[in-house]
DNA sequence: CTGAAAGCGCTAACAA
DNA sequence: TTGTTAGCGCTTTCAG
């Protein structure tokens, strides 16, 4: 009866199998040669005592630990969860594991999570940094020896780390066409303060493509929220009683889509009878909605896949710039011609 | 100029600071007195060398990695996500970090995941497992030392692995009395077939209470559907089109709330006015619905939460039972009385 | 093909 | 208060 305190080590299999502990490890780790009637009696020794490998030992032996850090905003964030989703599954088929923590937008938080992964002696990590804040932690994270890759979100005195991206500036730009297309002229931009420049991005877009097909941004209709709910709401909110004559409106996100809707409900404006709403983010709920919502849909499983990818196989990277990968415009029901068709009476659309 | 290959050890910092490895330990560890000047000079040095201590060699000695894992079916679950954030924040209150991975349904592909996490050498192990298969990874995990409590769903024949469940029989017993007392008799029931028994539950306190309430559960009611969207659909497709007396339906699982709001549109059914409909976990989406929808919210937070303060603090704890957390029923829009109210004629209401 | 031995970076006696 | 030393479980020369 073998009476264990902690688990089997390598030292117990050898002895019960008769062989040296090169052999157990030679036999577990794949490497060398070893005889299969050895093997055998390795296996079956371990077996019986249900040994495992420590991944401590050998991560110290070879000084990796054979695992990946990622570090989010919120794990319960739909665009999140499908980043989380893509980069597990990398990791997975590059026998990699994976330590997640949420920084909650916090960047003292993120820091101390930084920290605590470089301990960890990961292969690496990637994360979609919080917008606010220096980015000292990450610039110190790399000095220490961690490999970074960024997701989502580059911060602006960063170029040093690689990142992929999605290509936000086409997907509004092919938002704003198709409403601007649809007829609408007086299109509010409902969009997040982010006090870094990367959020910026966006907004821009917005801005710059709107000038293109003609019509003068109005300021007055591009508000910001913070990223949280109640921010979010009393800006759509504050947004759609101040300007009745809005006949559309793009948010930048899938919390400011929410609001958006809610308050058009609340309001009891008709989508897209009365306003148009479509805004940036596939989420589940969007194909729930009545009417459905037209989205850019961004590739958040992608985007994780590939930052792992890039952090785990293609090294070398760098000052290639960042990553972009495509947007999709998914047209569903909740944008139509604006309220009041300027081809039927021109007379002032104020309610 | 130092030219480190891979980062600093605590040899390296006890060099710089001109002391021994034990007294940068102490520092680092916080164990032992050490006077304030030398640890002023431990700390410049490691400072200088950008040193973290290593969680390998540390980790190796303590015999712990400071770590516990989780395994879930699906990250980009809402209700996974949510007890994946209780499991963070509780882990992240108690100094541990988080080993994430997704199992996908999929029994073997589990078991890969609970090996892998045993050599991790993780303090404990918390999971929502597979309803299939035959838990025989679990028994193995617990077999070579490892520490595991399930959360959301136990498994049959593991009794002595510690859970935290939702209370779903009450939970489902208060939206059926809810159902009732509007005056539904036809209610129909859309489950998730698990071949593993404890899925089961909700079904059974389906039928448990409406015979208490003395309504007999009419079998052509209770349909099941394997857990993915198209199944969902189907179920719940055929449910409604075969059966146009049912005047509520109470979805066991948030994939068949969604497949029976879609289809109860498809079929231009007005909810409730022509049917109501309630589900079994809250997810944002419930509230953009419109109507919102009537729901049973399982707390995943908490479960998450509780799982791993049971399995970090309350070691001990084993044989008494799984812990039960109480689950709510969110009234919202989407119930009302039966579409022909019995007060109005008295016509047999059997099919 | 196999074993003995030397560490990987760290903590914990034990001495000083 | 501080330094020395002996491992934690593993991989990897280097001999045999």
């Amino acid at each position: 009866m073998t009476t264990e305190r902690g688990s089997a080590t390598i030292k117990d299999v050898a002895a019960a199998a008769g062989v040296g502990i090169a052999t157990v490890s030679r036999v577990f780790s794949g490497t060398g040669a070893v005889s299969d009637r050895t093997r055998e009696r390795v296996l079956a020794a371990a077996r019986e005592l249900d040994y495992r490998p420590s991944a401590l030992g050998r991560g110290l032996r070879l000084r990796r630990s054979g695992g990946i850090g990622l570090v989010v905003p919120d794990v319960t964030d739909p665009f999140c969860a499908g980043l989380v989703d893509g980069v597990l599954a990398c990791a997975r088929s590059l026998g990699e594991h994976l330590v997640l923590d949420a920084a909650h937008g916090d960047p003292a938080r993120e820091a101390e999570i930084v920290d605590r992964l470089v301990e960890q002696r990961l292969d690496g990590v990637i994360a979609l940094p919080a917008a606010t804040g220096s980015g000292e932690g990450w610039r110190a994270a790399v000095r220490s020896g961690a490999r970074v890759v960024f997701a989502d979100r580059a911060l602006p005195g960063l170029h040093e780390i690689p990142a992929v991206l999605a290509d936000d500036r086409s997907g509004v730009r092919a938002l704003v066409e198709y409403l601007v297309g649809l007829g609408h002229r007086r299109i509010a931009f409902l969009g997040a303060a982010a006090p870094g420049a990367a959020a910026g991005v966006r907004e821009r877009a917005f801005r710059d493509t709107l000038a293109e097909l003609g019509v003068t941004p109005d300021e007055g209709l591009i508000v910001s929220a913070r990223p949280a709910r109640d921010s979010a709401y009393a800006a759509a909110a504050g947004l759609l009683q101040r300007r009745t004559d809005v006949t559309a409106v793009l948010a930048a996100g899938h919390l400011l889509g929410e609001a958006a809707v809610l308050v058009a409900r609340e309001l009891d404006l008709r989508v897209p009878a009365d306003v148009s709403i479509a805004m940036v983010d596939d989420v589940p709920w969007a194909e729930l909605c009545d009417p459905p919502l037209t989205v850019v849909a961004r590739p958040a499983y992608d985007m994780g896949y590939r930052a792992c990818e890039m952090l785990l196989r293609d090294r070398p990277r760098r000052a290639a710039g960042p990553v972009l990968l495509p947007t999709e415009l998914v047209i569903r029901g909740s944008c139509g011609p604006p309220r009041s068709p300027r081809t039927a009476s021109s007379r002032a659309t104020g309610r």
